[in-house]
DNA sequence: GTCTATAATGAGATAGAC
DNA sequence: GTCTATCTCATTATAGAC
């Protein structure tokens, strides 16, 4: 193996134990089967990170840190109303979760696990946070091509959205039943809908 | 010990082991800490039990077959408007989460836990089936003391509850925001109010 | 810095006395 | 049926050669 700076290898780990997570499971997530994933021997595992709790908590981090809806805010424009940009963002939404069910049954993992490790108590907070501000970000977005003012604070509607995403997908995971879903997200862009003030008048 | 015939002590395990799983996690609960808290000794597990893994299907049947929302009916006649009946019931049901986060969490976690095994791959589907048609159940409940009738299919609608149940908790788990998650509900009301027919004429 | 080899621990499961 | 004692295995982590 060539020579590799340990921060780079950290990341590298990181990344790979992502990977394994979202394929097999937080519990399957072993040092050696990372290692095997990262391609490196497991003595370098730990010359690279202190333990593998430590790693974990790399992992939320990386997790924590990725944009996630940044492809979504395109969609908003092209909707004829609030409700079909609400459709939209949502069914876009879950097929990325369709695409790989894994990677979201492993930010669920993830997020328990660090609810009950001391150390990782509060990344769960910071992580939702981070949902909650890019929620925020796409109703914002969806004001100037719609001319739409809200009724109700944003981040308020943000956090009901986030809401309607983690139970969207927890319940698409178990049954897999993708109509009832998709009538979920009808619903739930009606409900969006209602907050919204559309036809506000253009400002001369 | 006395003599406990296998079938009662399997049971007793199953119950200790989401005593274990609610208080310390699913990672937690080893065979030790489950005899532990059942009181009993490390052979009698698999003298009642073939295997760890066999235990946490009964654990996971167990959770299934729970009631839950019987509690919730009572309240629903109480209140004014449809409008309230679901800001109580919600609200009624996240104080449920706040007196035992564990339990909650508990059931993520075996949720997740059979979603990666095999054998346990189709429960989660039952799982929500159940919680669908307790949804189902809550709200026919509903349509009685305040005359109305839903405007969309009930099951689609109980869908939507259960979706928003599990991402308040999910959230609520991950921030403990009272007042956040308070909001959320308030806006969740509106939005299941907007689905309702209210003032339906009484036939004579 | 990277490897092989090996501790040290804790897990699930079992043997065999009583 | 129930117990103590033990087996076997996989895990995290480390030692020490190169």
């Amino acid at each position: 193996m060539p020579r590799i700076p340990a921060t780079e290898r950290r990341v590298a780990l990181a990344r790979a134990a992502l990977v394994v997570i979202a394929r097999d499971g937080l519990a399957a997530a072993t040092t050696r089967a990372i290692v095997a994933e990262a391609g490196m021997s497991l003595a370098s595992f730990h010359y690279a990170v202190p333990s593998r709790e430590e790693l974990l908590r790399d992992v939320v981090d990386l997790v924590v840190a990725e944009e996630g809806t940044a492809a979504l805010v395109p969609l908003l424009s092209r909707a004829g109303s609030v409700r079909e940009a609400a459709r939209l963002a949502l069914t876009a939404y879950l097929d990325h979760v369709k695409q790989d069910p894994g990677h979201e049954q492993a930010m669920f993992e993830l997020t328990q696990h660090a609810l009950r490790t001391p150390g990782l108590r509060d990344l769960p907070a910071e992580q939702y946070e981070r949902y909650h501000a890019l929620a925020i970000h796409l109703l914002n977005a969806a004001t100037s091509p719609h001319h739409l003012e809200w009724r109700v604070p944003i981040p308020d509607l943000a956090r009901l959205l986030v809401t309607v995403a983690d139970g969207l997908t927890l319940a698409w995971l178990a049954d897999r039943d993708d109509a009832a879903a998709a009538r979920t997200i009808e619903l739930a862009a009606d409900a969006i809908a209602l907050f919204a003030d559309e036809h506000v008048a253009v400002s001369a």
